[in-house]
DNA sequence: TCAAGGACCTAATACGTATTAGTGAAACTC
DNA sequence: GAGTTTCACTAATACGTATTAGGTCCTTGA
């Protein structure tokens, strides 16, 4: 196709050999005008000053796709997620975080590529050209609960740069996270203090280190609040929840604290439970929300009460992870490379002394 | 830099001619193999598996930046908005378009390409690199208010593939709109059918399409109705309401239209001024609006009455761009490549039978 | 046996820009 | 005035793939 054009020149959009020829030099003359001389070497003003004159004349763009073979940049930067939905939906908790990145990335100047046909055929059949794709940005952003390692180590080899968006174990993969752990923590901290001695805490069955970092908070608080842990780790899919429920008020628990997945479910199955079970929050139950995207925090079952626990940050992770990334494309990062952001503690309405009253009295 | 890497060859990523030398053969059976062959073009089932295989073993993944300049295609589409701000903010009210170009982009396999850095760059300097810059994609979506019809024109000359959203007055343009002009007769024609007399419309001072058509539609309804239309366009910049809200009052006027801009600065300036002269909607005043994005329906002033009107199918629109342009991408159009989507009317609670109170009672 | 035709593949080139090695000329050095 | 610098620029090549115009060799048919 490419020699179907037979190009009548006055029409075909104009390249620098064009300039070249309108102003009497090379075509390497005018790619030296346009993107610089390289250190320490000159050009004649007035040969500069014509080549610029044809420029403007022909009205001349650089071609970013010839710019980027040619092994420079493009001013573009990818965003992959390997979740199977794109989080435009504003109901999806990780939207927050294409906000802040397209923030970020106009702040900067670059544009943005969202990778979203590609990471669908992905989902689809495991096909590592999805991932490969990304390499037309100058580097590139990834999130989602759960990674294959292969194409992402294969990127790192290739020392294609790129930022996590997320905290991830793979030693030197940087990422911009956030801090679940100390979060979680102060959570379990604030029930402690409140009076709460019997708590469980809920979770994915999956090992994203999301959940990881949540559960090892929440246990370091209840440690260093001096909580008996043995029983407080719960996993659950969310089918059985009826049947913990009653358990759990028989052993005398008197607070739940979930985690946020991306879809909420989690935390939807809960409230759900506790509505059937009758249960009024906070008055015969407290609940904490472990991790909800700023400003997503939904209300507790059965009143308007907002949810108490963390908030995170995802807007901010997402015009930070932007920086970050320029800083690796750029060759010069900035230290660290693996940057945990502190999440808000919100208060909310959820989390109250534990009453007197039903088998929430009995100790042991 | 690209002499600078000696390219120690296990390390780099496999190319077509890396295939080629493993399965002895050339470079271009290589492309052959992988891209297919022309029409009635022969290969050996045995030089195609080998090829095959030897590209399985490298992992080869075809670079898509090599890929675009070879003139075929990449799967990529562009989308650029000629807004200061990219509508990755949910307030704003273009928000839904980008949702729906998103899932038919999904959908469809492609991938998209935001270009916000490079809009930013357009509106601080008018650069029409910036535009042109929509070429790495095999097609580009535009919107927005106010267009530069110049970079416009110069992608048609050069045959680029792109779709407005939004109504276009330039011939041979191919746009997805919404059809202003019917559902803003209608919206008058309800009121008209409730009672209302003397009605004010309230529009921008440019000459966007958008706003073009409403004020087409809504004198077309006021005449279908018999309503004197003579003074019937206001247009205003918000900052006269109070004084005009005054004399409309004395002048009998029972409604008020307003059209939604993208940044809803119209009816919120309305608002206000009604909240200002002590009047309740729709009691005092029946107000409707012309076209707010599925979903984003303010509140009237006073009470929680949704605005009456019509809804704009923008989530819709972007869905039906991506498909058009598509099609215009693969060079058979199906017809029309301009498209109006019908609007959603809105009964809302702003709009009642005029009362019999004040000087709304005068006739004349 | 020779030409015609087909099957299968390759050489060459294009896409548009970036970069480096090198060239010719002028200017300077001693 | 031969050697050295500096200046100002160009030739050549690389980036990785797509496409087309042939080129070989092998069958066929007459």
């Amino acid at each position: 196709m490419n020699h179907a054009k037979p190009s009548p020149v006055g029409r075909r959009r104009p390249r620098q050999s064009d300039i070249a020829r309108a102003a009497g030099v090379s075509q390497a003359t005018v790619s030296l005008v346009l993107r610089g001389t390289p250190e320490g070497m000159a050009l004649a003003k007035s040969t500069r000053q014509s080549v610029l004159n044809a420029a403007e004349e022909l009205g001349y763009v650089p071609d970013p796709v010839a710019t980027r073979l040619a092994a420079a940049t493009n001013g573009m930067l990818g965003l992959y997620t390997f979740s199977t939905t794109f989080p435009t939906e504003v109901a999806h908790s990780y939207y927050p975080i294409l906000v802040g990145v397209e923030e970020e990335a106009t702040a900067q100047g670059q544009d943005l590529i969202l990778f979203t046909g590609s990471a669908r055929a992905a989902s689809r059949a495991d096909d590592p050209a999805a991932v490969r794709r990304v390499r037309v940005a100058d580097g590139c952003l990834f999130f989602g609960r759960h990674v294959p390692e292969g194409p992402i180590r294969r990127l790192t080899e290739d020392g294609f740069p790129f930022v996590y968006i997320g905290r991830r174990d793979e030693p030197g993969v940087p990422y911009v996270g956030a801090d679940y752990v100390s979060a979680s923590a102060e959570v379990v901290g604030r029930l402690a203090a409140a009076g709460h001695h019997h708590l469980r805490y809920l979770r994915e069955h999956d090992q994203a280190p999301a959940s990881v970092d949540r559960e090892e908070g929440v246990l370091r608080g209840a440690r260093a609040a001096g909580l008996d842990t043995s029983a407080m780790v719960v996993r659950t899919d969310g089918h059985d929840l009826d049947a913990h429920l009653r358990s759990w008020r028989e052993e005398g628990v008197t607070a739940v604290v979930v985690e946020q997945t991306d879809t909420g479910a989690a935390l939807a199955a809960l409230g759900a439970a506790v509505e059937r079970a009758g249960l009024r929050c906070p008055d015969d139950l407290s609940l904490a929300l472990l991790g909800a995207p700023t400003g997503t925090r939904g209300t507790a079952p059965g009143g308007g009460a907002v949810y108490s626990g963390f908030d995170v940050p995802m807007r901010e992770m997402g015009r930070d992870a932007v920086r970050l990334l320029l800083e690796l494309i750029s060759g010069a990062p900035e230290p660290p490379t693996r940057r945990l952001l502190p999440c808000e503690p919100v208060a909310g309405g959820t989390i109250a002394a534990p009453t007197a009253t039903g088998p929430n009295t009995r100790k042991a």
